[in-house]
RNA sequence: GAGGCUAUAGCUCAGUUGGUUAGAGCGUCGGUUUGUGGUUCCGAAGGUCGUGGGUUCGAGACCCAUUAGCCUCCCCA
């Protein structure tokens, strides 16, 4: 058979690997010193859990899974019933799919958050790094396996966390040397306070997915859905004046006071922008290079978000947003824990790979492998080798004995293949002297060392 | 959910308006007298042309169906 993995998903080969893996760390090493703590949930949940979570939508790409052992069921009747309509009509069962796959990370640490309240130490701060599957369909830099990478405070209404969390955002990308950062933020209190004052206060949802798509369809496809969606011309041109508010931070924060005066909403909003922009100017370090700009267009698509939302884009690459979260009121109300503010934001780590292969930013080492293999040509020398190697990993220095008694040649082409930086050759001349001829791959050099030499060129 | 493109060697792809034994590069393996890779030279292996029908004297090429992959829109990360 033709050898595949299932559509959407990905093999990641050890470079790969190496990279993300320096990405994710990065980013753990990041919340980490901002006191979040590491939380892990399991790839499936109770499907009960998930469902009804993310809209109808969200109902249909979430990944089910085939309960075992359904022919054994004692009823029968019930679950032809079940499967008729799931075979007619968009439905699921818990008597056919009881588990699902974790469709984000947000749902699950709000059940976590329940389940173990008694335990928790509020405000709750943990950051979560796993993969997510969607079956959605899958297309360029949209797969149905990703990871998502989290971080979330729970159980306080402090704007100092808004102001943490884009710090967190700064120092991240000013880690990973990402340039072009551009961290956008606005509050949902604004967007509904345009909504109040437009007179189209039902419609927010329809509101902000218009104006969310601004800057890629431009003023008029925007206009144009906002009519689509039932808006009276009045309305959209109150929206128009709302979009082309332009100036300084501050100049728009001012002028946007002045145009949602009517909305209590919308001032709290803008208060609390100003807030969560005066702490972070009290935590910034002066090193970070990052933009972080007030953008009253922006308003991402998640209607749970109730505060202070966040984007982050690079202006170095084009490409769509490399990060972003918000503020969501009462999210563990879902399970029953009610009162329980949470602020979050998550990086899109493939897209950060993406953006960071395009601008060569790994460090080099990245790649770095075994530091030396010896050669296995002489049989004799086996032993000395073996205790050779003891001696290197017990300092920490990666080596390898090739593990067969190949061609010469064969055994230098896997090293080079390998981009391994140290060939170790140990002859029957070498084991008579009790020494090791020792090659640079890079230059071609070639030295006779004692076994401590060795070590000490090599660490 | 709507639309478009593609399918030929392990990989990336050629294959001329249908014509005889199916091509290249890369990779793999072997050799270049048996302890020296990354650069040379020689050679070899490897394909029922996604699958099933049809048109034709003749199909990798044309038609239909089917499957898979890729891309765009919707939506999302």
């Amino acid at each position: 058979m033709k050898p595949s993995i299932p559509q959407g998903t990905r093999d990641f080969s050890p470079a790969d690997v190496r990279r993300r893996q320096y990405i994710l760390n990065t980013i753990k090493s990041v919340f980490e010193v901002y006191g979040f703590q590491p939380l892990e949930t399991p790839s499936m949940e109770n499907l009960n859990t998930l469902m009804g979570k993310y809209g109808e939508e969200g109902d249909r790409l979430i990944f089910k899974i085939l309960n075992n052992g359904l022919h054994e069921k004692k009823d029968q009747a019930k679950l032809h019933e079940e499967w008729d309509k799931i075979l007619s009509k968009p439905y699921s069962s818990t008597t056919v799919t009881e588990r699902a796959l974790r469709y984000d990370l947000t749902i699950p640490f709000a059940r976590y958050v329940v389940m173990h309240q008694n335990d928790l130490a509020f405000p709750f701060k943990r950051y979560q790094m796993q993969p997510v599957w969607r079956a959605d369909r899958p297309q360029r830099g949209r797969y149905r396996e990703f990871w998502q990478c989290d971080a979330d405070v729970v159980g306080s209404n402090s704007l100092l966390n808004e102001a943490e969390l884009l710090c967190i955002y700064q120092d991240a990308f000013h880690r990973l040397n990402v340039p072009g950062i551009q961290v956008k933020i606005n509050s949902r209190k604004v967007l509904a306070g345009l909504a109040e004052c437009c007179g189209a206060a039902e419609q927010l949802t329809d509101i902000t997915v218009a104006i969310d798509k601004l800057d890629k369809i431009g003023w008029d496809g925007v206009a144009k859905e906002l009519t689509e969606r039932g808006l009276e011309a009045d309305k959209v041109s109150y929206i128009q004046n709302y979009l082309n508010i332009s100036g300084s931070t501050e100049e728009r924060l001012v002028a946007m006071e002045t145009l949602l005066k009517d909305s209590a909403t919308a001032q709290q909003g803008i208060a609390e922008l100003r807030t969560t922009l005066k702490y972070m100017a009290q935590l910034e370090r002066s090193e970070w290079t990052s933009e972080v700009l007030v953008d009253f267009t922006l308003a991402r698509g998640l209607n749970y978000y109730t505060g202070v939302i966040v984007e982050v884009g690079t202006t170095a690459v084009k490409m769509g947003s490399i990060g972003g979260g918000g503020r969501y009121d009462d999210l563990t109300g879902l399970f029953g824990l009610k009162g329980l503010s949470g602020v979050g934001v998550s990086f899109g780590i493939d897209r950060i790979y993406d953006v960071m292969t395009e601008l060569n930013l790994f460090p080099e080492d990245v790649d770095v492998t075994t530091r030396i293999l010896f050669v296995n040509i002489e049989p004799e020398a086996e032993t000395t080798i073996l205790s050779y190697l003891s001696h290197l990993r017990g300092l920490g220095i990666s080596a390898e004995l090739y593990s067969d008694a190949a061609k010469f040649d064969k055994q230098m082409k896997y090293a080079d293949k390998r981009q391994i930086p140290y060939v170790g050759i140990v002859g029957s001349t070498e084991l008579a002297q009790k020494v090791i001829n020792l090659k640079n791959m890079t230059t071609g050099e070639q030295q006779q060392l004692s076994i401590e030499q060795l070590s000490e060129h090599l660490v």
